[in-house]
RNA sequence: GUGGCUGUAGCUCAGUUGGUUAGAGCACCGGAUUGUGAUUCCGGGGGUCGCGGGUUCGAGUCCCGUUAGCCACCCCA
């Protein structure tokens, strides 16, 4: 009997698991130096949790399953709503701004294809408790950084930053409730993929007649990429009175986000395109993606303000804007770019032992060396010191330690500095002072 | 869930119109090499040719099914 990885997972062997190591560093590096704190949620959680954010359609993309005890549960496929418990049942002892990170394994039920596996994991960070549009800048800022940490520039990737307050402004002008506006929202999220005639078709269903008209609206609208622009736009209008003060104070909070961007040398990532409008509804606010810069593959990490969710979810009410990035999408594009880090280090000793006589002492100075944290290895069996040499190299070894019958007699440290090819009789005293040296400067 | 393409050693691949015991390079292990590493030479392990069925005297090769991978659609939290 054979098995195989399940579709869609991945196996680490040392090599990838060296990537992943790398990558989840960089992320971490990242979220503390904006000083976000590091949280953790359950993998398995109750399958109603997700379906009271999502609705039943969910169901079919999760993994899921009835547990012993009859409970029907689902591994996550997303972050969020475990967040908003994790937050909503302690809102009250909570200092406010919450600024959570996590980076976790997530799974979904899906087909796999490019960019996209059935187990992943997510860089989560989110800043509840604060609606201001600071925060929002904040978090972009912490997306931005993630990604120019991998040694990704405005070149490699651009961020698409969008508002669902706009555009519930227009649909608002067109006589559209709430229940029309999202499902104007949902046309206007496939806008790139769809034909327009087949766009056309979708918006006469829900706008009649005005269908065409609307069309031509949303293509203006669309095209903007600056902010002088947006206010132009959005000012002339023929909206009238308390909804003209609201565009106004909702242009004022563009105003403050691009402002924040702009000081923290984040602007030049940024371009304004009201095309992203983000599939699910419960996005209240600022929405963004973050794109490789030819447009080319899938988002590299998208988010959005979430007002709403919180209190649905947690019980409590609170403002939240959040953002989660792939390893998926974004490990392509680094082995695109190459900035993939590739190898696991070498150990920064090997030792070469002529026999079992001399086998005692370099066990004794191993594990004097290990205790103080460096890199050591030794040939398990008995081994030609030819064979010896090429092994430390092949391994990539900083330096050999000859550990010979000569070497013992005369009691030194010998040591061999691969690189380089030269070697040096030290005396055996303190072999951690001279790890210590012999790693910071090498061999002269 | 739907469709297209592809599955021969760990990896990259060869394998003739269907014909005996399926090969190469790289990698791995051992040796040449009992005190010095990237070269060289010799040897070795490793395959139910993705799996199952069919056609045939005979299938890695042809046909059907299935499974996995890749790609696209649906979806994308």
């Amino acid at each position: 009997m054979s098995f195989e990885t399940l579709p869609g997972f991945r196996a680490f062997y040392p090599e990838s698991s060296a990537r992943r190591a790398d990558i989840f560093e960089k992320w971490r590096a990242a979220a503390h130096s904006f000083n976000f704190l590091e949280y953790d949620a359950p993998v398995l959680e109750p399958l109603e949790l997700y379906i009271e954010k999502s609705g039943e359609e969910i169901v079919g993309q999760l993994f899921h399953f009835e547990d012993r005890g009859g409970r029907a549960v689902a591994l996550r496929p997303e972050m969020t709503p475990s967040l908003a418990r994790l937050v909503g049942a302690k809102a009250n002892s909570l200092k406010r701004p919450i600024k959570w990170f996590n980076i976790g394994e997530h799974y979904r039920y899906e087909r796999p294809q490019k960019g996209r596996l059935r187990a992943f994991y997510q860089f989560n960070a989110d800043i509840l408790g604060e609606s201001g549009a600071s925060a929002d800048a904040e978090l972009i800022a912490l997306l931005i950084q993630s990604l120019k940490a991998f040694g990704l520039g405005v070149e490699d990737f651009k961020l698409r930053l969008s508002d669902r307050d706009l555009w519930l402004f227009l649909l608002a002008a067109e006589g559209l409730d709430a229940a029309g506006s999202a499902q104007v929202l949902g046309i206007i999220d496939k806008l790139e993929r769809n034909s327009r005639e087949k766009t056309l078709e979708q918006l006469a269903t829900v706008l009649g007649e005005s269908a065409a008209v609307f069309m031509t609206k949303v293509e203006a609208v669309v095209a903007i990429r600056d902010f002088p622009a947006l206010v132009e736009y959005f000012t002339a209008l023929p909206i009238e009175g308390t909804q003209t003060e609201a565009i106004e104070a909702r242009l004022a909070e563009w105003r403050v986000l691009l402002t924040a961007l702009d000081n923290s040398g984040m602007g030049e990532f940024v371009e304004i395109d009201l095309g992203i409008v983000r599939g699910l509804a419960y996005y209240t606010g600022f929405v963004f993606e973050a794109f490789e810069a030819s447009g080319e593959g899938r988002a590299l990490a998208g988010g959005g303000r979430y007002d709403d969710l919180v209190g649905k979810l947690g019980g409590q009410a609170m403002p939240a804007v959040g953002f989660a990035m792939g390893d998926v999408t974004l490990g392509d594009l680094l082995e695109k770019k190459g900035l993939m880090e590739v190898a696991e280090a070498g150990p920064d000793f090997i030792f070469i032992i002529g026999g079992v006589a001399e086998r005692a002492q370099a066990l004794a100075d191993a594990a004097c060396l290990r205790a103080a944290g460096y890199r050591v290895e030794y040939p398990l069996k008995e081994v030609a010191f030819g064979k010896q040499f090429k092994d430390a190299n092949q391994r990539g070894a900083r330096f050999a330690v000859i550990y010979g019958s000569e070497e013992l007699a005369s009691g030194v440290f010998k040591v061999r500095d691969m690189a380089a090819g030269t070697e040096r009789d030290y005396p055996r005293t303190d072999l951690v002072a001279l790890a210590e040296s012999l790693l910071e400067e090498g061999q002269d």
